[in-house]
RNA sequence: GGCUAGGUAGCUCAGCUGGUUAGAGCACAUGACUCAUAAUCAUGGGGUCGGCGGUUCAAGUCCGCCCCUAGCCA
């Protein structure tokens, strides 16, 4: 039994998440930490809302809410979607929360004690109408250089020059549309990287077991042009992490936040304290996973997400733990992913284009979503998601091959031998060849789900269902009923433990299905099968069970067609 | 323009450090079966592995050039 830290990219507050966003980090994640602990061993699972920033503070406005109300809101309605999915994080926390306020002053500070930060005067524009600095985005004007009228300050979208903001020719607040602008000059706190650099990149080195998705992007930011650059930490907004520290206020920081990309990856550990915290439970329960002076040298921390996050994680966050100089986790392993596209074009949160999470549940459950979104996983390149393939996919896989043999296997037995396992007979050689063979696949099964290989987990997984009907297709209980019901009875017995052997297995992938099953068959035995034709057995003669409705219905052409109309659009 | 990844059967994709007639699922065709969600199982057709050149006894797999796609960056 190990102990396995897992956490998923921390999505921001500021919406609901479409599908790409599901699969490229928090789906995958869960499937990982179910298969651990189905496993036996000991896991943490953490994700969060990321919560602060411009963007958060613009939606609360646009909405008509305090930002404090906005969050707790929203963070309410992502929480609601990740259990929809069955996300089973130990904790969704909030990087607003207290303990990420401390932690971050904490990290800050003493990065700050051991000269890995430093304060730089920078010139920004403050809107006096919205009474507020504007980040570079936030400030339109005409492009110097083409003349685009709605040109962006840190870039023009029309001629794609990238700009400083004092370019703009007639500059005005994207917020308010305000010109009423001023030039300040405005001090920030810089993480020095460029000290790490070379802390980070040996430590990038040894991770030779990365995949090359992820080193080769964490080497193009250390190496490429100027290599890794100090970058600022801190913003002049009032939604965020104060910087200021308890008993030594930072003086010329009043008024100032960290910027979220220096608090957002200090909530995976502010979320495990959180988690101790809501459970009643000392420091010390939280810092066996993050210390490794108190407990969590043997923990293995795995961090899941998309391609777009990788940069954070290897330099930015390691930065910030390495310059603290203190005994913190480091992550062990990163499994990144490449982007969902959608129906020939890209998922955007920003048009609307695609499904949501609150979407799919609306016309799904879970685990349609979550077998076919693993089961195609960006893993090593872009993948798409079209209603036809979805279509294709859930009704083969999942009705016709998982769903269908729990229904033949089942309608049989009680038919001929009542809603118990039935006793007598033996099983010959056709039933010696599938343990053999599921032997064989579910040891592949395991070395795919240890290192994360969601695809070609989800190809043995069929297989291992497949071949439950090979068995009985050639068995035929069916014909061999007629002339010996006995043995007849052990091949049903046979395919009934099958059924149990399926829910465990497959528990991970589709959570609801393995449930929905396991009660079916009134077992709650979920131990993972070691030898083959031990789990085959544990079912005994005389054992009820109940022939369970539907497992997986199948969507029909004018479903697909009416959904694919529905999301073709963009929503509102 | 630079960088990274990728271009393999109609579709979605496997193919590790080069080595027998290039694989899987779906789709298609034929057959078997009838317990089952008209489900299942078997068999089969189908690919000059983006293009050109090179290294090698041998290349989808290595090298060079070119074309195309996606993402990132300038």
């Amino acid at each position: 039994m190990a102990r396995i830290l897992i956490t998923s990219a921390i999505p921001y507050i500021n919406g609901i998440k479409h599908l790409g966003n599901l699969v490229g980090s928090q789906l995958p994640a869960d499937l990982y930490a179910r298969y651990c602990r189905a496993r036996g061993h000991e896991v943490m699972f953490i994700c969060a809302t990321d919560e602060h920033g411009t963007p958060a503070e613009l939606a609360a406005a646009k909405a008509g809410m305090p930002v404090e109300h906005y969050c707790a809101e929203m963070h309410a309605v992502q929480s609601n979607l990740a259990a929809g999915f069955r996300l089973s994080f130990d904790h969704f926390g909030r990087s607003s929360s207290g303990r990420n306020h401390r932690l971050t002053q904490h990290f800050a500070r003493a990065l700050g004690e051991n000269g890995f930060i430093e304060e730089v005067a920078e010139r920004q524009f403050f809107s006096v109408a919205d009474n507020r600095f504007l980040p570079d985005r936030y400030i339109e004007g005409t492009c110097p250089n083409c003349g685009y009228e709605r040109a962006r300050g840190d870039q023009c979208e029309n001629c794609t020059k990238q700009l400083d903001p004092t370019d703009l020719i007639n500059p005005r607040s994207a917020i308010s549309g305000s010109t009423d602008l001023e030039v300040r000059e405005t001090r920030h706190l810089y993480l020095k990287q460029k000290s790490l650099k070379g802390e980070i990149a040996a430590w990038i080195d040894s991770k030779t077991d990365w995949p090359i998705l992820t080193t080769s992007i964490a080497r193009k930011w250390l190496n490429d042009g100027e290599g890794l650059q100090d970058r600022g930490i801190t913003r002049d907004l009032s939604w965020g992490v104060p910087v200021q520290f308890p008993g030594a206020p930072w003086t010329g920081m009043e008024g100032k936040v960290f910027y979220v990309w220096f608090d957002a990856p200090i909530e995976y550990i502010a979320a495990t304290a959180e988690w101790a915290d809501d459970s009643e439970q000392p420091d010390a329960a939280w810092e066996r996973w993050w210390r490794t002076d108190k407990g969590a040298h043997d923990v293995r921390y795995v961090q899941f997400m998309g391609k777009d996050n990788v940069p954070f994680h290897t330099l930015s966050f390691p930065a910030t733990i390495m310059g603290s100089r203190e005994p913190w986790k480091l992550v062990d392993y990163i499994k990144s992913f490449n982007y969902l596209n959608y129906d020939g074009g890209q998922f955007s949160t920003s048009q609307g284009r695609g499904v949501f999470m609150d979407q799919a549940l609306s016309i799904l459950p879970a685990d349609y979503w979550r077998w076919w979104l693993l089961s195609h996983a960006p893993e090593n390149a872009d993948s798409e998601f079209t209603w036809e393939n979805f279509q294709v996919s859930v009704n083969k896989d999942l009705a016709d091959v998982l769903g269908n043999f729990v229904s033949r296997i089942t309608k049989f037995c009680r038919s001929k031998y009542g809603e118990e396992v039935p006793a007598g007979g033996q099983t010959g050689e056709r039933a010696a060849a599938l343990i053999t063979e599921l032997e064989g696949r579910l040891r592949a099964y395991e070395a795919h789900m240890e290192a994360m290989e969601v695809r070609k987990a989800a190809t043995e997984l069929r297989a291992i269902w497949v071949a439950g009907n090979e068995y009985l297709q050639s068995a035929a209980p069916w014909t061999v009923f007629k002339e010996d019901p006995e043995r007849a009875a052990a091949m049903v017995r046979l395919g009934l433990n099958l059924i149990r052997l399926y829910a465990i297995v497959s528990e991970p992938f589709i959570p609801d299905a393995s449930a929905k099953m396991l009660r079916a068959m009134r077992c709650d035995d979920r131990s993972w099968p070691g030898a083959v034709a031990e789990a085959l057995s544990a079912l005994k003669p005389g054992h009820g069970f109940e022939t369970p409705d539907l497992l997986f219905a199948k969507i029909a052409d004018e479903e697909r067609e009416d959904w694919q109309k529905r999301f073709a659009g963009i929503r509102t």
